[in-house]
DNA sequence: GTATGTTCCGAACATTTGTATCATAACCAG
DNA sequence: CTGGTTATGATACAAATGTTCGGAACATAC
């Protein structure tokens, strides 16, 4: 940001911060016109350009209430950082993790967790699972631990993946690699062993994106 | 909320909670008319008016783009789930971790990360520590995750600490038991054995209370 | 069928609200 | 002081936008 700015400039712009606080939306030019004792609205025009210019935030033209803080003034913007994802009841090494249908995500029957968008970027249809059981320490996952899945049918080699094996009746965490009709699943403990199934005998339920422990 | 909602309801809803995450401000009726394809104002008020009495969303009178969210619904507001917490550089095992003193966190040298606020409930000065290195993998912590701590001279028994070894000049995660001016730390995995050193060879720098991994 | 309530439509209306204009004051360098 | 830029004021205008209203369309119950 070039200049600095204006003690009126200032005022305005932590109006317009605290308005977004209260409501849900930005103040029309009169609302910052009253809020800051401003004489006149072309003043809080005039302003607000300079504050645009700067960088300080975005306006619309013509639209009403649009202003749009921009970089630290971004009040909405720390939450914004932030994805709510549904937690579907726990996985344990002796159930399979049953996914319901994505249109019933947003009823109240299902928790929901709220995360830091760093863990659910560019990622899609992200949901949590607890964990149950001490069945994943070699993923350096515990007990009580709540994984971030993402749903996917075709996972990339080397991606730890959330596996169902129908031989053993059993979910387990692992790294995934796909050798010719075979599959490989690599603990991430590599002084295990990995355990190596036919592809058929495998169904990958989602991949795993993260892992959030609370003490 | 009493009664169920009509699809077209539910259509304005979502777009308004999409509008909001695009913009920072709301919709107009009108924009709400053609992004949901309605044929008339009249009845998106209508629509809206229903939303309100149901409790899915709260308007102001005369006021444009005066619809706030509730609940569950809500995409920014005064929803206060997530913490800003700063970031610490790293810690590994061969370095203690300096912490800064806490007036200067708020400067933009250093990093922040927002997390869920069930990680830092009822704690205080929070901060988070990115790990290095592989030598925390007995306590299920990896090269890479977030640590996340307390800040705390005289931890609780069973809490699990970094412990500064001024010994082997070494920090470490582990649960702490003190004993007679003896400190026990004890690694997770219970197969490991546990250090015991006197009480001031050891200094505890933060109890933690959350981990967080990212893939 | 009739009756009744809900949902929708189109258009007009009234207010809110961004923008433009012009004049004046304040400031600053020369 | 004098010319320039910057900041302020008051007001008017036009576009954006919420609201209202009579009636149509549709469903449901009697």
């Amino acid at each position: 940001m070039g200049t600095k700015i204006s003690g009126k400039q200032q005022s305005i712009l932590s109006f317009i911060r605290d308005f977004l606080e209260q409501h849900q939306f930005p103040p029309t030019i009169r609302d910052i016109q009253y809020g800051c004792k401003i004489s006149s609205t072309s003043v809080v025009d005039y302003n607000l350009r300079i504050l645009q210019r700067e960088g300080y935030l975005r306006r619309f033209a013509d639209v009403s209430r649009g202003i749009e803080l921009l970089g630290e003034n971004q009040v909405t913007g720390a939450r914004r950082d932030v994805v709510s994802v549904p937690v579907f009841g726990v996985i344990a090494a002796g159930q399979p993790l049953s996914i319901p249908p994505s249109d019933t995500w947003h009823t109240e029957e299902i928790d929901h967790v709220d995360l830091p968008s760093f863990l659910t970027e560019g990622k899609d249809g992200v949901f949590a699972v607890r964990v149950k059981g001490e069945s994943m320490i070699d993923a350096l996952i515990g007990d009580g631990d709540l994984v971030i899945m993402e749903p996917t049918n075709n996972p990339q080699t080397g991606d730890m993946v959330a596996a169902w094996l129908s031989d053993t009746e059993e979910v387990t965490l692992k790294h995934f690699y796909m050798t010719s009709g075979m599959v490989r699943l690599q603990p991430a403990n590599a002084t295990m062993d990995p355990i190596i199934v036919p592809a058929d005998k495998v169904s990958v339920q989602g991949r795993v994106v993260g892992v959030v422990r609370s003490m």
